[in-house]
DNA sequence: GTCAATATGAAACTTGTGTTTCATTAGGTC
DNA sequence: GACCTAATGAAACACAAGTTTCATATTGAC
């Protein structure tokens, strides 16, 4: 990046003064992400005056910054666009592009998350007397991958919507010292906005994970997790509101400690008993 | 790059009036660059006036543009020249490391998988005259997953087990132009090999998605897909077979053609009807 | 030490950026 | 349709960025 203006910078560099070598070696420091930062910046950190920022600039044959500025952005742009490109070029075959896709789905939406989030999300779930899990349609599966987990370090874990049961009567149960997980991914009957508002009246805690569809529902939950689940063909991707779960309900287990460690053991252990395909008879 | 801001901006995108939602459309795509452009220019790239470029700025929760480039500066260096400079220095948070693992594990399970095989694959669930999903435990959460989004574009497809009945009672129906999915992560009860042989012997398809816990149950299977399932805490991650399901499902749908096209349409139709939250009353 | 020649920073200056104001328009409600 | 609210762009504005000027400091030659 930026190599055009570092070409120019070393051809210049012996004849150079003091004072303007020491804003060329900033110069050389910054590389790309130069075009970020302002010349008085730039002479603030080298220890010189704006002046002898401005000099250099022209010694170096740009008519002013702004100039200079323009070179290293259109050079470093060939990075990312460029690369684009020639991506499309490559004619990846379709596993690839889907490939892409989830990953980018997937790291988009995770790696902004601030770590206190993470923090008081997996506090709340692990503190809560009782773990309410909600999800319908599309995200069901995530809902009962969640209890799955969170079964196996807490107990009083309860999967919504039941088979045969009305959430209405399930929901009767839940006490204000209980956290409520819904996961709200695009197609939620209007029975998910319902149950929201209802958890918020009894006071309970509500951790919503979902994607762009919930629009406002953040406001009636204490802590919402936004994913991407646009998918790469015809239907919607949950890669990363699995991977944040996974995260999540580890965090969970660390929170409990010992308590949550003891139970997942004796988690494995059933398992074992109960004869697992793989584990000796 | 810029994941912080990129939050931001989604989970206030909603609440943006349109003039102001084509400016955060500019700066989601710009990502890290920004920091090197003029909330003037990009204005002009939007379309819009400065001033409500500068207005959004403020929605989002800076005091001004200034701040907003520093936030954008400060979180894009923690991408390139810090870890070139001291790669070992670069203490990622636990989030970034398990993000980063979940994307390698995503990437190591899907890449190498020749294109001939996904082929044959969705031909094979496409084709079949009636789908069997099956998955315990672990998996379930995948087979339920997987039944979703088969049953959008194709009739006939059963999910096991079900709850209240015995597998063997409902795989007495299984015939030999059927094709059976069986998800196949660690856990499996011995269950599982059993169903498996008896849909040998039917010579139905199978086949299986699962991780290296099947070990050479694979030849029980006409074809076989094997994911990294190793999580990077306590629990395994399942982004990989999400992932892998959501790319065959839609193989399948683009394989029925116009069938499974119309099918998909009326079940949106249908969800449209029954009401969503979000669509109009 | 003196003298050029050059380099430098402080301050004046100019220009353009980003903010604010204000009148107009669009969207929603009764 | 009348009304209110919110959104928007044009223009006025305030401010900071970058350039230029100028007086002073530095360097090297003699």
């Amino acid at each position: 990046m930026a190599a055009l203006l570092e070409q120019t910078i070393r051809s210049e560099y012996h004849r150079l003064p003091v004072g303007e070598r020491k804003i060329a070696d900033v110069l050389l420091q910054m590389r790309g992400e130069l075009a970020a930062y302002s010349a008085t910046e730039l002479a603030e950190r080298a220890g010189v005056s704006k002046a002898t920022a401005s000099r250099l600039v022209r010694r170096l044959g740009f008519s002013d910054y702004q100039q200079l500025r323009q070179q290293v952005r259109a050079d470093g742009a060939n990075g990312s666009p460029l690369a684009e490109f020639a991506g499309a070029l490559v004619k990846k075959d379709t596993l690839a592009r889907h490939l892409d896709h989830d990953v980018a789905c997937l790291t988009s939406s995770l790696e902004g998350i601030p770590a206190d989030q993470i923090r008081r999300a997996t506090e709340m779930l692990a503190k809560a007397s009782r773990l309410w899990v909600i999800g319908f349609r599309n995200s069901h599966a995530l809902a009962l991958y969640a209890r799955e987990l969170l079964i196996q370090v807490k107990p009083n874990v309860r999967l919504l919507p039941a088979p045969g049961q009305t959430v209405a009567e399930e929901l009767s149960a839940l006490a204000d010292s209980d956290t409520v997980l819904a996961l709200g991914f695009r197609r939620q009957p209007r029975e998910f906005v319902k149950i929201l508002q209802v958890v918020r009246q009894i006071k309970a805690r509500t951790l919503l994970i979902g994607d762009s569809s919930i629009e406002d529902l953040d406001k009636q939950a204490d802590i919402t997790f936004r994913c991407q689940s646009h998918g790469s063909g015809l239907f919607d991707t949950y890669v990363a509101p699995m991977s944040l779960l996974n995260y999540l309900c580890s965090g969970v287990a660390v929170v409990l400690g010992k308590a949550a460690q003891t139970r997942l053991r004796r988690s494995e252990q059933l398992h074992r008993q109960f004869g697992d395909f793989g584990s000796p008879p």
